[in-house]
DNA sequence: GGTTAACATCGAATCGTTTCGATCGAAACG
DNA sequence: CGTTTCGATCGAAACGATTCGATGTTAACC
């Protein structure tokens, strides 16, 4: 009534019980068995104080965990415009939620060194992020990297970016395509993955150029490339998205998909501004989101985790033909 | 050497410094003038020991701040594909990060209620959320909604998506455009002030239907209703996406735009998949994101925050002409 | 009927900081 | 020179739970 009213804590509700502090701690955690009675009558004693359940501070502190798993994505609208990037985050997301973790952002900028998290997941990792890295090895937080390079110290998780490039380029050559041309992302452990089995099949592969896993970039890029009537007979793209801009392009220049040219990506995510199913190596997108919230978990728990790489698998669309 | 090296503690640093467990806390935290030298001694007693920092729960715990925002997104793989979404969620990390604090993704489904919240954006809010809502109140964690609807005791930030519907409206009226249907959104706060301020103007307007801001989804529900050849000059979308897929249907049935046919959209983002400048209402997304984060930090010092709605503009672009 | 086993409850220790209030010496002031 | 002020340091009290080990109490078993 008068004066502020002192936050309620535990002790206050087992006292208006009459019950001791721990018995109350155990009919809210369940983690020993208490009488159905005594819960009852705890739960009751806070319900009757407007005891909202035990403070959620406290508990980390006295579990030593804070329950939340950073996720370093460089900029944040970057990370996510990328449409390979959302069903994995959400596989992630998913099963860190069902095991009550929860996920934080965390972009290149900002001081995330001064949140206490469990573990941090690497995923679209900027060159940037890894000076937050070796604080976090000092700092003994488990870490998993997807998409590689793999890190001392880190769990990793990837698809066989190579075995993919290398099926697809088997089928362009068993179409018989022989001078191919390619548009890759920048420098990064899968680009170098992509571009390396590609080139088991065709060596010589001309690069047209690199840049994001945007429709604009990729066609314009394609413009300029496409204007010097080169005599390629197939792209092929280290992405869905380029693919799918490349694809407009040619269109747009009057080139056939796949008559005159033929067009591949990489990823198997919709493409709802073409009409045709394109040629891809799909990759399984929530299962590595999901390997990922596993590998984090067991990390989290103090298991050793093996690394894991996903195979992928060659979807033959209708934007490759015979050469 | 022999058995478990027990955790590091400030207070073995403080004994190996040689100065009080509280002079090793400031010399950390900086919180009060700690001479130059014994910080110095400090610090090196703790890089010797190999020390890495405060424990951050236990700061937590004592300073009552988790020093997490989470982010009610509904669906992640959802809410991210608009591409409305992504600058503002940008502009909020980057304000909170900036303050030390981390963005948590709060997805429908999980047990989110046993993280130690300081604040909860409500941002895509779908139905569903609102029943953790309840709980946040009783738990006294300050809520920010954005783009409404208001909640008893949560702060709001929105944009006056009524009043740019009524100048698009205005716009259109004054090319002399009398018949216009309009694509919707699902209902929710934003997509009901929008009709409204349309059909200040256009009280009889069509509805077409109701679409995600979906390419392909606007696409289709365009494509059946202009297979009817309907007399309308003009199609208001409640958002870009949607009104380039309306764009784009419009053109395969052979209808210019906007020579036949005028459309408009809302949010002012990239389209980068049209050739013209889209007719829209243009949101400050960015600053919606700073206001959202600015509110959230005032909400968490336990200031009052006054509602905020931001205006927006037209922007008149080649996607209208002349009715 | 005596020995175990299982269960419910309790008291006390612990998690590792931050921060309040007091102390002490030195500098500043009139 | 006496008094105030200030800065640096310290000891002790929070912060609010979880969990270990001990203590009765009752049920089960041969």
């Amino acid at each position: 009534m008068s004066g502020q009213t002192r936050t309620l804590t535990l002790a206050d509700v087992a006292a208006a019980a009459g019950v001791s502090l721990s018995t109350a701690s155990l009919a809210f955690s369940g983690n020993k068995p208490v009488s159905e009675v005594t819960r009852e009558r705890v739960l009751a004693a806070a319900a009757t104080l407007g005891y909202s359940g035990p403070n959620l501070l406290a508990r980390n502190l006295r579990q030593g965990r804070s329950g939340v798993v950073g996720i370093a994505v460089g900029k944040l609208s970057t990370a996510f415009q990328d449409p390979a990037a959302l069903p994995m985050m959400d596989a992630v997301s998913q099963v860190l939620g069902s095991a009550g973790m929860g996920l934080l952002l965390m972009g290149d900028d900002d001081g995330h060194a001064r949140l206490p998290l469990d573990a941090v997941i690497y995923a679209v990792c900027g060159r940037d992020t890894w000076a937050a890295y070796d604080d976090l090895v000092v700092r003994d937080v488990p870490v998993v990297v997807v998409d590689g390079p793999s890190w001392a110290g880190a769990s990793l998780v990837d698809v066989d970016h190579r075995a993919g490039c290398v099926d697809l380029g088997a089928h362009l050559h068993g179409l018989g395509h022989r001078r191919v041309a390619t548009v890759t992302l920048e420098a990064s452990h899968p680009q170098r993955e992509r571009d390396a089995g590609l080139r088991e099949v065709f060596p010589d592969a001309v690069t047209i150029g690199a840049c994001p896993s945007d429709l604009a970039a990729a066609q314009s890029l394609a413009g300029t490339y496409l204007a010097e009537r080169p005599d390629v007979t197939a792209i092929v793209c280290q992405s869905d998205v380029q693919a799918a801009g490349v694809v407009l392009e040619a269109r747009r220049r009057g080139l056939a998909v796949p008559g005159d040219l033929s067009v591949a990506g990489f990823d198997g995510v919709p493409t709802p501004w073409l009409d045709l199913v394109l040629t891809t190596v799909v990759q399984p997108l929530a299962e590595k989101g999901r390997a990922t919230a596993d590998a984090v978990l067991k990390r989290i728990e103090g298991e050793d985790v093996a690394d894991v790489v996903l195979p992928v698998e060659l979807r033959v669309g209708d934007s490759t033909g015979p050469a």
